[in-house]
DNA sequence: CATGAATGAGACTTCATTCAT
DNA sequence: TATGAATGAAGTCTCATTCAT
């Protein structure tokens, strides 16, 4: 690609945020080196610091990226679908490919946010835009009738995202794949016999 | 209490773990400089030397420390209760108060994990003691008859524990204390209505 | 202008002497960056380097034009004049406008001396310009009868010299005009009474 | 000298800066380098950072030191002097011992003031020191009925400073010294001419 | 010729660890 | 044993310079 088109600037952006990305939630922001980001993209460390000022900058723009693309992926599962479709397998299996629950992000970007403040109101509107999405889906459910009308759909809506994120946690653990979706799966269909009408 | 007494070595080694354990878990390892944790407990740097080899290895025996005793807690919980027990907020906020989940320690045990098998040795333990600790609970409770015959108590199993690290994880965001407990109740209470008799 | 034509490398040249001039003498040789210059030029980074091959070589050029300058003024005033003429305030501003002490420069020039022996010699070229053109005005004047026999002409026209600098660096420090002004016209006015017949 | 007397400390700290004032005063602040003031006091760059944050921090408490010192000599001169005594060679003498004029520093001092409040606040009182010495100094002798009355002392304070500061620029550049000194005194002694009784 | 993305040497800074006192 | 000054390896970042387009 000829450097001159306007677009390769935001393309060669995106690679860095992509790579970085998958460092610094495989390894953790500290034990990511910018010339490790850099090794691995094939480019000099000098290069990254023409896109982006700072490591922790870096950071906040992979968080930023990463944050928008999960929130697209599940507005459109949450709006076209049900709480059963969110109950399956395959649902499961698309978080995460997309690290929608991304744990270890979460972690340092926790650490981060100390001292950062922008990170923090961040950090809120992404996990607040999963919860609204959730109860806005359940909500539009219980008027409809299809879920119980006592049902707390806000602990119901936290329920679930906790259950996902704790159960990326022990997939990095290490807990095998196939067994931490089959949890997905089983308590979910218990929890959808308990508020499904 | 004389400097001499064998005992006190032991005292100003547990000193040091119990000050390391706080200042690992909010800032995390990297974040957490060994002149930190000095200043904290009032000693010198060196004086840490004498106990712990390397900053690793503190951490590494901050984790076995904080291990053990959350297995002893929660087994005294598992033993003596039902499944009913840990569905209160009693026993919530139990764990939280000794960090039972301690998700900031879990990542970085993780990060460090790739270069320390011993490590990851010591993760999978103590996974694996809170997870049989429950199988064997459900397993008695389902030959007791108190549970349903079917309930896949695998999954069950791993879906508490997973419930109960992702809760962890939202009141690291800031989530509020009282809707977390609020959820745990909630949701548990949910799962109870399906599995038990 | 077509860019084929040999004056617009010429004048191109100067552009970027002429900015660099500015801006060495505002913020120093180490602060000032290749890419500020072209920014402030409007071209870019490499079209610098079609015209100086080093950002040391352009600061050459740059003292080398601005001494070339400088020294011209300086005979003008010296030639036509008296040591009346260069008392006033008028001669003061001119030299100012022209930055004929350039404190600054010559700071940076003195320092990038150590390593390069050519600058060296034009430093002490520029310098030796000054005191030659004063000292021969002054032996002209003395021939004439309109200064004292016994003056020290070397040390009158050294303190002259020393004067215009170091008021010159009262200015860089932020003190007033008017009165750097005034105390230039005060003190050569008593000079000129000690050395005047 | 042991390291545990109280004083060790102090004087660790004034040993790095008597030899950071001479390199940055010969080299320039760019020009000096950590890892040279480390090597040339004969320890490791990271020394240096117990007792200095920053190389900043240190360029400004070697600016501070200095002129403290400064301020100190010159007092006692004016204060026990009388405007002869600083018109002799002796005093052009140790005001050059003490870098009393210090343009070098001065001038980066002046570019680092740009990003330094506090700097220019420091520069500006040290300035303002020598000047209301001088001006006191003036005024007392005037009011003695030592100095003639219409005597413009502010101008002929400015005026001697400027003087001063323009020759150790010169010497700078590679003038001779006695030659420089006798420019001292042969232009002081015009100057006195002028404005004593 | 001009551009500006990329390079890479080198500067500053941090901090776990050591060791003389 | 305790101290804390010193070390030095390693990481972040800058910027003059180059070169493919």
């Amino acid at each position: 690609m000829p450097k001159v088109v306007p677009e390769y600037k935001e393309q060669a952006r995106m690679r860095i945020i992509e790579t970085a990305l998958e460092m610094f939630s495989e390894r953790g922001f500290y034990r990511t080196r910018m010339s490790d980001i850099a090794s691995n993209l094939g480019v000099s460390k000098g290069a990254i610091y023409q896109y982006f000022e700072s490591k922790e900058q870096l950071f906040v723009e992979v968080l930023r990226h990463h944050g928008e693309r999960r929130a697209r992926v599940v507005r459109g599962f949450l709006e076209s679908g049900s709480l059963m479709s969110i109950s399956t397998g395959e649902f499961f299996d698309e978080m995460l490919e997309l690290r929608l629950g991304s744990l270890e992000l979460s972690i340092d970007l926790l650490r981060e946010t100390a001292r950062n403040e922008a990170l923090r109101k961040m950090l809120v509107g992404i996990a607040e835009g999963w919860g609204q999405g959730l109860v806005k889906l359940i909500e539009e459910m219980k008027s409809d009738g299809k879920i119980r009308a006592d049902v707390d759909f806000s602990s119901l809506s936290r329920g679930i995202l906790a259950l996902r994120d704790g159960l990326y946690s022990h997939l990095m653990m290490g807990a095998d794949r196939n067994e931490v979706r089959k949890t997905w799966v089983v308590i979910m269909g218990y929890l959808m016999n308990d508020v499904l009408t």
